[in-house]
DNA sequence: CGAGGAATTGAGATACATCAACTTGCGTGG
DNA sequence: CCACGCAAGTTGATGTATCTCAATTCCTCG
């Protein structure tokens, strides 16, 4: 699964100040106490099963990753989406198992933490402890967000809503990297994937966005979303 | 709003080890720094509404309060139903800005905790902090449950999860109190009241359930789960 | 160049919403 | 205590959004 794991040297780190480390000093840095793995891992990798016992938490620094619950009779339903910066497996500091499996969209770069270190670790500094209750705090309210997304909006209003925060994290008006499959798309957004093509088809029909290989262009999300919401639902 | 709010004795209070203030030791409750406010709201009152500055979290000691989010088209979605012990409002910990309207679905008695006294509490007593992490973890867990429940599960599957989850608070086979109004149902699962009704009328016609006055009676959850959840989708 | 998964497209079925009429329950005021 | 009135609930008829199944095309990669 990890190809190469190497201990990785915070201190030189890309993702520093974007981590659950920055704000430390460089001492603490230096003497973290735990080691950092640096692991690689390719497009449609699985990095842990729902259920697993849990033994780590990882910092994405580069591609994509999904956070999946499957239902008993096999329907799957992606909980979260992962970027750049973003940590996941934390749910491994109160529970003992994973609450989701966690699978590559890309090939993806992350650090693999230690739970029972950073557990030590978070209780010795306290800006790491605050940090990780950020992290939990902002993961609670995207995840509110997205019970109203899925409660209250139709399709088209959902696939307009996501498509147009996606490509948000990117300057406005540039292609941006799209690594989903429309069946990620329908899994995400909880419709067929046959439906999300006939709106992804729609929405090309209407000038509202392009797409190639897997670049995703949007000229102005503003359009996207008030074609899209013609009831007002997005504001 | 609050009929004669009063300071809570917070030492005598029966909720008291089920509270964040759980695990305290006694002279730490005496001295808590902090005027609790005992508050009592009929039904259908508004504790806050989404987006006004928040100033206060609340323990809820009795009755039921909705957490509501709305649309700019006027849809409403509950992202949250509140009981016995549940703390709500601490979004204010992080934003300045309530992120639900706070609605009481029944006579309802809470704790009102400002929330400056109760940031400074929670880094004085790490007992407090961790309490109130906690909760939040688990709130984030019933968030994703619910994304779940509504991207992956049809309308019966989803009522009946519902219902059978809501009675596991009480004694099996009990009638258990039920406050919520079909139209407020429809609000929590992402469905039309009409169609709620409908479903209702159907559990009841197949024995899975019966209701009066605000009484709601299941015989046997696993009955109405195995017949409502036919494709096995809850497990 | 060929093969296999992903995407698209169409036709048909269905789950759910909408609209409208009607009933039931219940508090209120005469 | 009854009658009224309103809100909640029910029920039916109809519309529509979305799913399902199946066939076809398009990519991508070996």
């Amino acid at each position: 699964m990890t190809t190469h794991p190497r201990i990785s040297d915070c201190l030189h780190c890309a993702m520093r100040d974007r981590s659950i480390f920055a704000g430390l000093s460089l001492d603490d840095l230096r003497d973290l106490g735990m080691e950092v793995h640096d692991i690689s891992v390719p497009a449609t990798d699985m990095l842990y099963l729902e259920g697993d016992r849990a033994r780590y938490a990882y910092t994405l620094r580069e591609g994509a990753v999904k956070l999946v619950k499957t239902l008993a009779n096999g329907r799957a339903q992606i909980v979260r989406l992962l970027h750049h910066g973003d940590l996941f497996g934390f749910e491994g500091l109160r529970e003992t198992a994973y609450q989701h499996s966690a699978i590559a969209l890309t090939r993806t770069d992350l650090c693999r933490l230690d739970l029972v270190a950073l557990e030590a670790l978070s209780r010795r500094l306290p800006s790491v402890h605050d940090a990780i209750n950020q992290r939990w705090f902002n993961a609670l309210q995207q995840a509110e967000t997205r019970i109203v997304e899925l409660g209250a909006k139709n399709a088209d209003e959902r696939l307009a809503t996501f498509l147009s925060q996606w490509c948000s994290a990117y300057p406005a008006g540039d292609a941006v990297p799209f690594p989903l499959t429309r069946q990620e798309l329908g899994e995400f957004l909880g419709l067929s994937t046959e439906h999300v093509s006939r709106l992804m088809a729609e929405f090309k029909r209407r000038g509202l966005l392009t797409e190639r290989k897997n670049l995703l262009h949007i000229p102005d999300t503003r359009q996207l979303i008030l074609h899209a919401c013609a009831s007002g639902a997005c504001a």
